[in-house]
DNA sequence: ATGAAATCGGGAAATGCTCCCGACAAACAT
DNA sequence: ATGTTTGTCGGGAGCATTTCCCGATTTCAT
């Protein structure tokens, strides 16, 4: 019985892509591929997966906002994600949620099946080019889970009340946060974040 | 005789799903596919193409520098960029350094082969959700002088004050201004000067 | 010469930021 | 088991910035 797969991603050459790479497979069978959060979640209403392959910027419900919604309705699911950001600390929070899996988009298509052959074999795994053993003092590091959505949501050019009602928060939260990380980074301004933020890989100038 | 098809990607999946969509249509051959510009250049002088479908940011050479160099050496190929970003001025000014074509990688697969097929015709392409037109084709140049000194010096992380010191002015003229740019840009926040400084090659991150 | 645009800042209201605080939940050590 | 720490979440007051008025010069093209 081949495994089934739902794939999230705002491109769509990314989604026919990864379909027609999986679909040639024979143990894999990609039911269904969707552009943002919300529409993952419907489908995995409708028709409960195995395997989730999802990115994390989409326009609407992403990121570690989608992941958390999912992973506590469906806690059996396996996710692999599937993103541009080539950051340990994000892989090493993202697997802390309970993530199975992150390749970066950088890597080849075998990395990838390798990737989901290992979690299938209830393996964890990251693709090569994250190096989680580096334990350095990174300035990011010092942020925590929710102090780092926001440094992203404000870095890629959303406002408070953009960012709180992305991440279902008040705008009082954000902006406290915002505080609390320029003063954690020991940075004045949040055109400071942004500078950081994309040295980080956080997030690219649009 | 098929058109030769050049991919350039720094992400394979995207690699792939270009090759496996165009190669399922007849009039199309991919020749070769390749993840930076510097390998981009290598495949144009082994063996020209008629058409290159490129992204911009890509490790090492790209962007518009890449660009520039394939058309200054080849200027009959036809350059179509796929890439992430919706800037009407960004694409604008490819399509006055003689890029063919745009598609945001946003777009649907039928758009991207409607847009090729329009480059054959000798069109120039830009997909749907590039708007390209406003008049506001051109931010920047409808700044001033001092305007201009001072969104530089803002994009590059200065405050009011700083930015005041360094150009002899009165922090309330820079306040002035930079309310005045936002309003000029159509920007809302001073986050989104630096990634349009950045994009532009007016501010770097530190 | 004259009108248009650029430069420079003051004033006032709106908005945002910062620092304080308390409440709560989870993790953790003794 | 129970205090302690850490993270999460937001209210309130005061300060700072932003925004939108406005007027005074200067520059420049026609």
């Amino acid at each position: 019985m081949p495994i089934k797969i739902l794939i999230a991603d705002d491109h769509a050459i990314v989604r026919s892509g990864l379909t027609l790479l999986l679909n040639s497979q024979l143990s894999y069978q990609v039911m269904a591929s969707v552009s943002n959060g919300e529409q993952l979640l419907l489908e995995c209403q409708a028709n409960q997966p195995d395997l989730i392959i999802t990115d994390l910027s989409m326009p609407g419900l992403g990121g570690v906002e989608l992941i958390r919604r999912i992973l506590l309705k469906w806690p059996s699911i396996n996710i692999m994600v599937f993103s541009i950001y080539q950051n340990p600390y994000l892989v090493k929070r993202l697997i802390d949620m309970g993530v199975k899996g992150y390749i970066s988009k950088n890597s080849d298509t075998e990395i990838l099946l390798a990737g989901i052959k290992a979690i299938n074999r209830a393996e964890i795994y990251s693709s090569p080019d994250i190096c989680m053993d580096t334990e350095q003092e990174k300035p990011l590091s010092k942020l925590t889970a929710r102090e780092l959505d926001i440094f992203c949501c404000i870095a890629n050019g959303l406002s408070a009340k953009q960012s709180s009602e992305k991440l279902f928060l008040s705008e009082k939260t954000v902006s406290n946060n915002v505080s609390l990380i320029k003063k954690k980074l020991k940075i004045a301004s949040s055109i400071e974040i942004v500078h950081l933020a994309i040295l980080e890989g956080l997030a690219s100038p649009s």
